[in-house]
RNA sequence: GGAGAAGUACUCAAGUGGCUGAAGAGGCGCCCCUGCUAAGGGUGUAGGUCGCGUAAGCGGCGCGAGGGUUCAAAUCCCUCCUUCUCCGCCA
């Protein structure tokens, strides 16, 4: 969410940096209206009630001398409905402009280069080299198939499409993948350990930008409203909802596991295949509250951290700057870590490692006191996968795969494999 | 699911219709005393947000949330949320 009073006072220009996000804008127009009227209501309302307040103490003063206050208390019913009517006008157009402000995207960060599509994305780095097969590799389902390891069709009878079964050494390698990133970033990258629900209410999930504008993308839970967490972010973020934290709380950092859910609503056909576009998926995803001036240092380090994964089981991978175009709705700054797939012969989105400024921060009330007597001010919030677990599977399957149909175990899972140096 | 109780400021807590933005205590700030510490005395401090204003400031809101009654609500009524206790059920 943008500040409102920013938004009044620098309008064009800031519909100028919305212009080439390639989102609709056509209601940011009515800004101006509603603003103009709430405070031209707020400020006859607020009168009235001074007025209210003070003929109050008045008619109590009478009452006290058994005094005579009726034609008072007359006048006053009069400006109590007058209060009530322009209330209720109140309400309306606050609500209308809350549900403008709200579905109103972030503001890009200068740094973000401008372009329209993913086409324009740009190659930040690049690691590791790309695996020379003497054999036509395999698709990631197909070395599972042979491997006995995941199991689609019976999670399509069981539940639907985009879901799997993980079994025997699939789902150890899932299981080895979690906790060895979870200690890789608990321990090693100082971040706090979490385990967060997965079902998210309402609040939470416009507090982290999902809704309103998003809802289709979610899974809803019928009779209750609330929702999948489409990621830990949701309810990471929210942990510290409507806090104000003090200035050594900052940085704030956790890791936490969890369960994802996506309606993929959009993506039919897409990926259909494989683990790469499940309804649910696991993920470790990495979290960040920081001071305003430090989010863009923390972006590059979060980013770092979530590599240092990748670097550790020896995949190759690059590292996008999305442009304007494909930040998404709440990154003021994004990067995409993406692995190589050598059965997809590129690379594929495994990360996204977002700086969202004070976007998140304003809507769900997330601030800090630099000292005891100072304003709260808004945090900025980070967050980035650090790494989407099926994903990563599949890249290991894929990089790794032997002719003979066996995987190698990458180093640094062994240990959490019971030692296991293959799979076959 | 059934039966009860409770939600007030950083914390604890008083307050059942009108000088209560809210007693008191703790905490925190400053000062004094005691050669440090412990203890004692004095004094100060109350959040947040919105509107008007260059500012000082003035005003509105506000006692879990949202409605309602009333000239006036922390205080009365309704709905919801959360926490706690007991019973039932359950991983």
């Amino acid at each position: 969410m943008l500040d409102l009073k920013y938004l009044r006072n620098n309008f064009d220009e800031v519909k100028n940096k919305l212009q080439n996000r390639g989102e609709d804008l056509s209601d940011l127009d009515t800004f101006g209206e509603l603003d103009e009227r709430r405070r031209e209501l707020i400020r006859e309302t607020e009168e009235l009630k001074a007025k209210r307040n003070e003929v109050s103490k008045d008619i109590s003063a009478l009452k006290k001398e058994k005094k005579d206050a009726d034609h008072l208390i007359t006048e006053m019913r009069e400006v109590g409905d007058r209060i009530k009517e322009l209330d209720t006008e109140l309400k309306e157009v606050e609500e209308r402009l809350e549900t403008l402000l709200l579905s109103i995207p972030n503001i890009p960060h200068e740094s973000v280069p401008v372009g329209s599509d993913e086409e324009d994305n740009q190659v930040a780095r690049e690691w590791g080299d790309i695996p020379e097969f003497s054999f036509e590799p395999k698709a990631h389902w197909d070395v599972a198939d042979h491997l006995d390891i995941l199991d689609f069709e019976r999670a399509s009878k069981v539940t639907g499409s985009r879901f799997t079964f993980y079994k025997k050494l699939g789902a150890r390698l899932e299981r080895a993948l979690m906790s060895f990133m979870m200690d890789l970033h608990a321990e090693e990258h100082d971040y706090e350990e979490m385990l967060p629900p997965y079902m998210i209410n309402r609040a939470s999930m416009t507090g982290t930008g999902q809704l309103p504008k998003f809802e289709e993308d979610a899974f809803k839970v019928e009779e209750w409203d609330y929702f999948l967490a489409p990621t830990a972010e949701v309810p990471v973020t929210n942990y510290h909802r409507e806090e104000i934290l003090s200035t050594e709380d900052l940085p704030r950092k956790y890791v936490a596991f969890s369960a994802c859910f996506r309606s993929e609503a959009g993506s039919a056909g897409r990926d259909t295949r494989g683990l790469i576009r499940q309804h649910q998926f696991n993920k470790v995803e990495l979290v960040q509250f920081v001071k305003p001036e430090e989010s863009y240092d923390a972006l590059e380090q979060l980013t770092g951290h979530a590599e240092k994964v990748l670097q550790l089981l020896k995949l190759p991978y690059r590292v996008m700057d999305m442009c304007t175009g494909d930040l998404g709705f709440t990154a003021a700054k994004k990067y995409d870590i993406e692995v190589w797939l050598p059965s997809y012969n590129t690379y594929r989105e495994i990360s996204s490692c977002s700086n969202f400024g004070d976007f998140q921060a304003r809507r769900a009330g997330i601030r800090f006191r630099r000292d005891q007597k100072g304003k709260p001010e808004f945090v900025h919030t980070l967050n980035g996968s650090g790494l989407a677990l099926g994903r990563t599977v599949a890249a290991i399957l894929e990089n790794y795969q032997k002719e003979d149909g066996s995987v190698v175990v990458p180093d640094v899972l062994r240990p959490y494999m019971g030692g296991k140096d293959v799979i076959q």
